[in-house]
DNA sequence: CATTTTTGTTGGATCGATTCAAATTCCGCT
DNA sequence: AGCGGAATTTGAATCGATCCAACAAAAATG
């Protein structure tokens, strides 16, 4: 009877083979996690019984409740899953998060959503031991979400006010001076900002009161670094339009059209991303203006692509690699403590930028 | 006595909880699983009592167990793990799986090794409900790998000889074919071919030999392709050299310093990948050889950086995207079945091909 | 030969949930 | 009050392994 069943879809256990074998299954799973401490002569027995019942090993599933921990570091944002693969900034960070779980033999499990209630379900049902989250869009809603798993994470890229999350940022103020300094020291007067969100779901010039409610303080970090600079000029930073996009095309777009519609077009631009620095290098070229002959613009954060287009982008660049690198350390190593690192930037200057044309 | 050990680090389990409200496993479970078939009443203590105890929901770790499945494609391949983000065929291959997973909600679990024993751990441990197998060098052990789990997989882009294992590839005769005749067309007779790899851990010409024990039959169908049209011009296929590379910058060098230090150059190189395309014009222009003034060069894979290049990329173009949502939805509505896609190409015409030299 | 050590094996407990048949409670109705 | 059926709740079984204290057998020691 027994063999009629045999045929059967229900895959073998360990059990099984113990059984087969005529060993206990303390004995079976030995055998596999351990064979050196199991009698030769019974360790290949219970293989050869393995081998020819078609077991296909110790199911993770199983190890995974015992043993408790993955192996593995769950990387979640709101965005798409494409998102890991297409944007510049998230395929450095990758490679930086990459080069840490290789070097621990730990996997990376990708973790996003189209939708709200999928965030949440994903978010809950990851199998991982800590999660980096990528805070852009809607980071707030996805700190909440990943803190409910009380779980290690770290948030990348944000200065987030709340100083109970561990993070990893750039020091966002001293980056921005330098690249305001750069530009005033060129003899730059009329300037914009192309902004990054300063809460979710807005764009659209910004308001003294929008910089004061910021979530992201990475971003009024960044504004503030810009200004302080400016002012230090003898420049009336509060004249200066400030547009918020959602860091693509569209929104950005949108801002450079407000922006330039004034009658005194800026003559200099800072971008908080370099994603929008190099929109704004295309549509400034499809306007007939000349970089950086009639505006010079600088980015933010270091992404390869910056370095070819044309032309080249200067920008404050971010030690991308190695911000995704610890944090990946973070989880992996996780303490229980709570740590917020800060780390240097770098001012790279290429081709985008150049004097004030006389006026 | 108790609450002193409260404070403990370990986590609450649904059984506390359950504990604490004065309710079964069963109903405590309901609660989070299905809370609309227990009584409002009921439903509010216990999640006040997981609330106030911090509960963290249920572990997925011990929902797995049960449920079986994981709802997560692992994608595995024998680089390291920043190759997913780094190969733009492996990102616009991942974009297409990203979207399959993003669409059924399913996770993408990155699986990988620097080395052999870790690659094999890596596979037998990964939490996931099937595979997609990057088969690139090592392909042949990592199928065999990925075979014992015993799970559901696909193999990627390759012939592999096996045809027990599924796989979705490109008519590689068709399309190699398409890119010879283009060349022949335009009065090229001195041809090189610029191979994907034969069998593994194999660099430089390639005899008749390695191509009849070829174990990548994608890389002999595409040679074969080349052959086969070439020989319809009157052309001796047998004079012209096939140098085996592994696909990146050094053996690609190698190969073209070989190909180029003959008395008779080839003005026509057939690349079996972009990759090769690409640094091989890099490496022509360094060498003062005009692109396509004294060179013409045909890829293969159709990567989004071959319409960037200067000059831009004539290559014939796999359906890259279509090609990973098919293999992701090939695992997520697996049926037992073997199957064997082969996707038509799309030949592109761009600036790297022209008329051959006038002698 | 008796006694310790060493080496291997056993089987129960555990990891953290879900499931389901059976038991119980609730309600409306005669 | 009594009854049937729907709505809830219970508790044991299960998922597939690993761990470990206890035990057994073999080897080394006195």
């Amino acid at each position: 009877m027994a063999s009629l069943l045999e045929g059967q879809a229900r895959p073998i256990r360990l059990a099984d083979i113990a059984k087969a074998a005529g060993v206990s299954h303390g004995t079976a799973s030995n055998v596999f996690s351990r064979p050196e401490i199991v009698r030769a002569e019974v360790r290949e027995r219970v293989k050869a019984v393995a081998e020819q019942m078609g077991y296909a090993g110790p199911d993770p599933k199983g190890r995974l409740l015992r043993a408790g921990k993955v192996n593995a570091i769950g990387v979640a944002t709101t965005e798409p899953l494409s998102y890991f693969f297409d944007d510049p900034f998230a395929r450095v960070m990758m490679a930086g998060i990459s080069e840490a779980c290789d070097a621990t033999g730990a996997g990376i499990a990708l973790v996003s959503a189209a939708n709200q209630e999928k965030l949440a379900w994903n978010v809950q049902s990851a199998l991982v031991d800590g999660f980096i989250l990528f805070c852009i869009e809607g980071g707030s809603r996805l700190v909440d979400l990943t803190r409910e798993r009380r779980l290690p994470f770290v948030a990348l890229e944000l200065g987030f006010q709340d100083e109970t999350v561990s993070a990893i940022g750039v020091d966002n103020v001293a980056g921005a001076r330098l690249a305001a300094r750069h530009l005033a020291e060129l003899g730059h007067r009329r300037f914009a900002v192309l902004s990054l969100g300063f809460a979710d779901n807005r764009t659209g010039f910004v308001t003294p009161e929008v910089v004061r409610s910021a979530v992201y303080t990475g971003t009024r970090d960044r504004l503030a670094g810009y200004f302080e600079e400016l002012s230090g000029f003898g420049i009336d930073t509060a004249k200066i339009p400030v547009y918020e996009t959602e860091n693509e095309e569209k929104s950005t777009r949108a801002g450079l059209e407000a922006i330039f519609a004034s009658g005194q077009p800026p003559t200099a631009i800072l971008a908080m991303s370099d994603r929008m620095a190099l929109i704004a290098i295309d549509w400034l070229r499809a306007r007939g203006l000349a970089v950086p002959g009639d505006v010079s613009i600088v980015g933010f954060d270091g992404v390869p692509d910056g370095a070819l287009s044309t032309p080249p982008l200067t920008t404050i660049a971010q030690p991308i690699t190695e911000i995704g690198r610890r944090a990946a350390r973070m989880i992996l190593d996780h303490d229980g403590a709570v740590r917020r690192e800060t780390m240097g930037v770098e001012f790279v200057v290429r081709g985008s930028t150049g004097p004030a044309p006389k006026a």
